[in-house]
DNA sequence: CTTCGGCTGACGG
DNA sequence: CTAACGCCGTCAGCCGAAG
């Protein structure tokens, strides 16, 4: 049955996408755990669990894991680096197709894409059913690579549907079947309730997404606030209006990084600092974008972050003197204020963008 | 009163 | 014996100051 009243949303979710992309480029690693992995180059094996195969996450490899706790766990399993211009190039390549193929695509992550297929279903399910399989088929033969999609009236069930079967899932949550489908999930699988969220609910006696929705408003109002109460109420129902657009820019860009050695040095950590900035300027100058706001983010032995930034009165472009300065001032300000404190890791980012004078937006083709 | 700058925290890939 | 720990991005909320 068309019904041109409501969208047709796919969410494209590439199955455990490094690891994949690894084993493809490697056929020697099919079959076995693989884990992906970003040392921070601190000591052999420090660092975290980017992305585990299947395999792996049998053996209870997870993605954030310190490595050391994986190798602990999971000796046998195979411990790779990360190689991220090899996935962002596989990336671009999986966004063409789906783009060559609907009009209205948001690219959500490395690994991640909405269509809205309205158009291309006519607002028909099964339609949509069959492009999602075709999508699917071309992937595969193209780029040797499977993933699962998720069909729903919107981005949010078409997410947590992607979610339900993986991997090389295809799960289709009719407009009308929304209720049934959403219900029965615990909270946490819900697309915006986390680890804290949860808790919460649990001490309201909530822990399946249906209760939820069962919830009185006012009290869910009372526990998380204005916004988030009412967001609860509405996604628990399956409510979501976002629509399915990429983004003309980003909000902020930012580098960080692991130093050798903890240090409680202002002037090493600033310079530390300066030396990623420039990695950050020239992305923003490459995309012809302009900055107001420079943050310096100070992560603690404890592993706690703080921030310090300031808006300058213009844009700047980054070559300016003054940035250099200004971030050599927050880390000496965060010191004044944190005499004690031992930086683990040291950051920058820049917010606050806008497009320089004289630069095209892709939209002005 | 609303807005802004600065900062923290939750969340997700 | 335990604890072990990356990087990038979005959004909301809070607070005090400014308009």
């Amino acid at each position: 049955m068309i019904d041109p009243r409501h969208r047709i949303i796919l969410h494209i979710d590439m199955d455990s996408f490094y690891a994949s992309c690894e084993r493809r480029e490697n056929p020697a690693l099919a079959g076995k755990p693989v884990a992906v992995c970003i040392f921070s180059g601190r000591d052999a094996d420090s660092g975290a669990i980017s992305t585990a195969s299947y395999e792996a996450r049998a053996l209870g490899v997870k993605s954030g894991m310190p490595i050391k706790l994986a190798k602990k766990i999971a000796p046998q399993a195979i411990y790779l680096k990360a190689n991220f211009s090899l996935y962002q190039g596989i990336s671009d390549s999986i966004m063409s197709i789906a783009r060559a193929r609907f009009k209205a695509t948001q690219q959500a992550s490395i690994d991640e894409i909405y269509i809205d297929a309205s158009f291309e279903a006519s607002g028909d399910y099964s339609i949509a059913e069959k492009l999602a399989r075709e999508l699917k088929a071309e992937i595969f033969e193209q780029e040797m690579l499977t993933c699962s999609v998720g069909i729903g009236r919107n981005k949010l069930v078409a997410k947590m549907a992607s979610d339900f079967q993986k991997p090389d899932g295809l799960t289709i949550v009719r407009f009308e079947d929304t209720e049934k489908f959403l219900s029965p999930l615990p909270v946490k699988k819900l697309v915006g309730i986390g680890p804290k969220t949860e808790e919460a609910l649990a001490k309201e006696g909530i822990t399946t997404i249906g209760q939820i929705a069962g919830a009185e408003s006012a009290r869910l109002v009372e526990v998380f606030g204005e916004s988030r109460g009412r967001w609860l109420f509405d996604a628990a129902r399956g409510i979501d209006n976002e629509p399915v657009a990429e983004r003309d820019m980003p909000a902020q860009m930012s580098r960080i990084g692991t130093m050798k050695k903890d240090s409680q040095d202002p002037a090493e950590i600033a310079a530390f600092c300066a030396g990623l900035f420039e990695t950050v300027a020239d992305d923003a100058r490459e995309a012809g974008i302009a900055f107001g706001t420079i943050s310096v983010m100070l992560i603690l032995a404890n592993l706690k972050m703080h921030t310090k930034s300031r808006k300058f009165p213009r844009p700047m472009s980054g070559s300016e003197p003054a940035v250099k300065t200004e971030i050599e001032s927050l880390v000496a300000r965060f010191f004044e204020e944190n005499p004690y404190a031992v930086c683990r890791r040291a950051g920058v980012r820049v917010s606050d963008l806008e497009k320089k004078e004289g630069q095209k937006s892709l939209f002005d083709y």
